[in-house]
DNA sequence: GTTTTATCGAGAAAAAAGTATCGATATAAT
DNA sequence: ATTATATCGATACTTTTTTCTCGATAAAAC
């Protein structure tokens, strides 16, 4: 099958799991196709935009009717690498950590938190919703043997780049970031940042406009 | 004080808690002066770009020098809004809504997470990180009483919507959103969405792309 | 069977975001 | 004192992203 190696924005690939969220639900209600139309109006994005967004997946739909729900949905998620899960490993296990090891959905969306990993002996082999926290001394040889491309960061900020540092030394492709810290990674690897305290500033920001009389 | 009521983009006010993380810990460092060049070469950004977004906080440099750490930081804190605390209720004591409750950082952030709510009688009165688990039936009262302006949603999913309008009913003023779920909200309420499948999507794209033979 | 309508897909236009250029200026070096 | 340099701030330019327009098409309405 031909593989899309599209390269899209980042607002694109942001846009594409809010469009299968819908198509999921969708799906359940037995709802067969779809119109980027009708995307559109539920997220109140421009049609155009949708039908651009769903472009870069590769799927193609007919005149009038839109789109078949279940071949967009393969599509999405193939595109976003959703269909098979990447194992990772988690670096601190505080409460960010904790609450992305109990977060079930994620074998949804590809991803398979395999084991955590902490510096702190008090918090080390405990089980946490079933996955074994490990001293982070075993973490390097396990990246090996288990070949783990993806390390999620969940330490402090002052711990975060060492933490990096060992991942990447280890072997691990991409870094999901928690920590609020601007880390340095070598060229090759993938840094994504999930930094709440982005969303929370433009919030914030936001409602001090607002409320400001 | 003339106040900065300057619309900025998105992209703008998500680098700007960048910044103020590096000017922390440079002050912490007991650094007094900083150029955008400087900042830029941190986070890899061109200079203009951080000038530009510096200018929206209303703070002024010399040239040569750059701008004060100190005056750059209160700026950038007003203009975000993070200069006096917000209180926040939060409603779904789950893994993540634990994870928030137990951030202490938040506070830093403009951020006070008074109480939680939830609609599970097992979870409403217990403690969690010193705040107080409430039966959902409380809430409107206690936002009315207490002026709560902003609502933290860490529901699943199909309980988002509901849990929203209960809280925009109650006169929450903005929404910070968890849940993988598109909501409707009225006119002059925020809506801050702070999901990280958009920014693991990013990452597994990449990396389907980077291993891609 | 013809007309109407909703939609796609492609390309053009507009808007937004990011980048480069350049004069002005304050310090440091000569 | 003069020259060199780093930086700001303003403006111009470029690129990216979003939105608009329009012809083609498939179903529905008449």
């Amino acid at each position: 099958m031909a593989q899309h190696t599209v390269v899209v924005s980042r607002s694109t690939l942001k846009r594409l799991p809010l469009y299968l969220h819908l198509l999921e639900k969708l799906q359940a209600e037995g709802v067969e196709t779809i119109s980027c139309t009708y995307i559109a109006k539920e997220f109140d994005f421009d049609p155009t935009q949708v039908r651009k967004d769903v472009e870069a997946t590769g799927e193609v739909g007919t005149a009038r009717i839109g789109f078949r729900v279940a071949g967009l949905t393969d599509k999405i998620k193939e595109f976003l690498g959703w269909n098979n899960a990447h194992d990772a490993f988690l670096i601190g296990a505080g409460n960010m950590g904790k609450a992305l090891l109990g977060y079930k959905d994620f074998e949804k969306y590809g991803l398979n938190i395999v084991a955590a990993f902490d510096k702190d002996p008090k918090k080390v082999g405990a089980k946490i919703f079933g996955k074994e926290v490990m001293p982070l001394s075993k973490m390097p040889a396990l990246v090996k043997r288990m070949h783990i491309n993806i390390g999620i960061v969940t330490v402090p900020a002052e711990h975060a780049q060492a933490a990096v540092d060992a991942l990447i030394d280890a072997g691990v492709k991409a870094i999901w970031n928690f920590a609020p810290a601007p880390l340095k990674i070598p060229e090759g690897v993938i840094l994504e940042n999930a930094r709440l305290t982005q969303s929370l500033a433009v919030l914030t920001n936001n409602l001090t406009r607002v409320l400001k009389p």
